[in-house]
DNA sequence: CACTTTTCCCAAAACGTTTTGGAAAATGGA
DNA sequence: TCCATTTTCCAAAACGTTTTGGGAAAAGTG
């Protein structure tokens, strides 16, 4: 019989929780004010060397951890920063969003803060979260990301003069913080090296319009064109959708194969890469050998996919560290503008980028 | 010249957040008392309708929102909610997590709770990261995925009574909170398609061994071939890893058709997809034509893909509302035990399930 | 020794709510 | 009119910290 396995632990529920100690509890165990003790914590000077060290041994001995509530309603900060995600516009296609909330979380942590988040199911939940979480006083600062090149989020902030940190950037004339990877630095690395490679039909598949990123891909696609003695052919340059990059960008690369004159290489966002394959396979190309390929973000799939595919690589972990260190300062008081950072992006070359065939 | 484009707003900045009002302040403007002011918002039977009345008006108009900070403290809870990720098990492949996320943080604000979120690099700083949360008083109750077949997440906050739901299960004889999807009654109703179709070999790519969820794809695999009469062969189950679905899914592919007797059919959850697609295209087999599929989950790439993939499809998002309701009430005090939900999982078939040529 | 300075500690206030335990005013019943 | 009841309001306490503004004891100075 398993009578046994009903395991009940009789006596074992309740109780464990409010074993909490108090500050009042902890002092009066230490026959101290409380005062004392909480300063003995926070390691001010006016408490003698000797009582700071009982205190903070009868800390730990009894687990004893300030309740955050009651310290940010004395300290009048929620501790807290804020972000808004949507699912629609599939950022969570693989790690690099991860990492960025990665390092975003990582920072927020160590600085004792709390990570709260909205998912907004379009832009106007996006807005609606967003003021909750600002107008409701639930958080210090807040992050914002996949900027648009017009964006009310930041308009919205900036009146209010609430700290906010974007990772991008937007068309807004006013001073205010970001973290922005150079799309234009990178883009025209690319290009340049696949026109270094000898292909003179460069296309570029890019990201949606109204979004900021796409900017500045385009512009560092037409600069390497520039740099490398092409001509830019308004032809060889499609746009996919967030909804669903593998459709589009499924369509746009049959679309740009029509042309008489086709493309011998394609730049895009690697978020696009399965409608490019899908498409190229369908047309009976090899990638990296019949038209090569750079991807910018380095998913999983371009380094299992064989041929593996030549990427340029943003550093999303790092980037979501600096956002959280730069609001932190911001919310200290720091001028926003002060903190405007375009991070370097490096190039991978891998298997699909070889010179024309 | 673009000197107007630096844009200085002089006095915009500053006094613009201060202007939140207070109950104090809106009370002193009513000429009541902050009790009073407090009881009225609060919709309590003594307080006239004429003042409720003129309270709410005024309340509204001055924008006035209680502070929830001062609220907490008052009520001893947080109204705060906590959820660990971790991005080494990549469960953020497509929309199936975002989705589950989406439907718990709208049941979470619906509620005037918030997220919080931590991100964890793996098993141990996923611990490190739940135990801040409670032992330092920063949520009311957890939310746990991506469980273990033995999970210390789960006999940590038994053993303190702490209150929590699962996104599926664990081996833990004690009672408490989940919701799950019916895994086995999935797997066992395909299996039984297939089966029906006049399939014989029948494989299961499953996900990796120590988590609980591929147990229950196995058991309903194994119910659905005994059901259709047909004889488990060992060969055909192989384990793919969470690090990376592709690659070790891609390998196992080969090596089932390496059997002298290989599958005509293959179960799996979708994250593996890839892989296998891979895996059949270099050994020349056509999804769909000579190898029937079907995963479990719908993600994009199932949709897209030609032949469109045939799915069992949970409902993530119902299934994050639904634990977030049940811990509330767990919160409130309500018996664990009582919340125990096996969420059906509906079969969508397209076009990689065919009868075997 | 008398004075100043430094060291070490603490009582009380404050943060912004909600809850407790009445109290005054209005109403109803005789 | 008087008492009991109901309605409507409020002062004070409480939640658990940190900060303010000293004050007593100890140490240094002449």
């Amino acid at each position: 019989m398993f009578l046994e396995q009903s395991g009940n632990r009789i006596g074992f529920g309740e109780g464990f929780k409010s074993m909490t100690i108090n500050l009042k509890q902890l002092s009066k165990l230490l026959k101290l004010s409380p005062t004392t003790v909480s300063r003995a914590l926070a390691d001010y000077p006016d408490v003698s060397a000797k009582t700071r060290a009982r205190v903070k041994q009868m800390a730990i001995q009894h687990g004893y951890q300030p309740n955050p509530i009651a310290r940010r309603l004395q300290k009048g900060k929620t501790e807290t920063i804020g972000i808004v995600i949507t699912p629609e516009q599939n950022y969570f296609s693989d790690t690099f969003f991860i990492d960025l909330l990665s390092g975003i979380s990582n920072q927020i942590t160590r600085a004792g803060y709390e990570l709260i988040l909205g998912v907004a199911s379009d832009e106007e939940h996006e807005m609606q979260s967003m003021r909750r979480m600002v107008e409701g006083k639930r958080v210090d600062g807040m992050i914002l990301t996949l900027i648009r090149e017009q964006d009310p989020r930041v308009g919205y902030l900036l009146d209010r003069d609430f700290p906010f940190v974007l990772y991008g950037r937007t068309r807004e004339t006013r001073p205010y913080a970001f973290v922005d990877m150079d799309g234009k630095q990178a883009f025209e690395k690319a290009c340049t090296y696949l026109a270094g490679l000898g292909h003179r039909r460069i296309a570029l598949l890019n990201g949606e319009p109204g979004f900021m990123f796409p900017v500045g891909c385009r512009e560092g696609y037409e600069s390497g064109l520039f740099l490398s003695g092409l001509e830019l052919d308004p032809d060889l340059v499609r746009e996919w959708k967030h909804k669903d990059p593998s459709q589009s960008s499924y369509r746009w690369t049959l679309e740009l194969f029509k042309n008489e004159n086709p493309p011998t290489a394609i730049l895009f966002q690697t978020e696009a890469v399965n409608g490019i394959f899908k498409g190229l396979d369908e047309l009976d190309l090899q990638p990296g050998k019949d038209v090569a390929l750079i991807g910018y973000a380095d998913l999983e799939i371009a380094r299992i996919h064989r041929p593996s595919l030549s990427v340029l690589r943003p550093q999303a972990r790092e980037a979501g560290q600096r956002v959280v260190n730069i609001l932190l300062e911001v919310i200290k008081g720091e001028d926003p503008g002060k903190f405007q950072e375009i991070h370097q992006v490096e190039m991978v070359i891998r298997e699909t980028s070889l010179p024309p065939s």
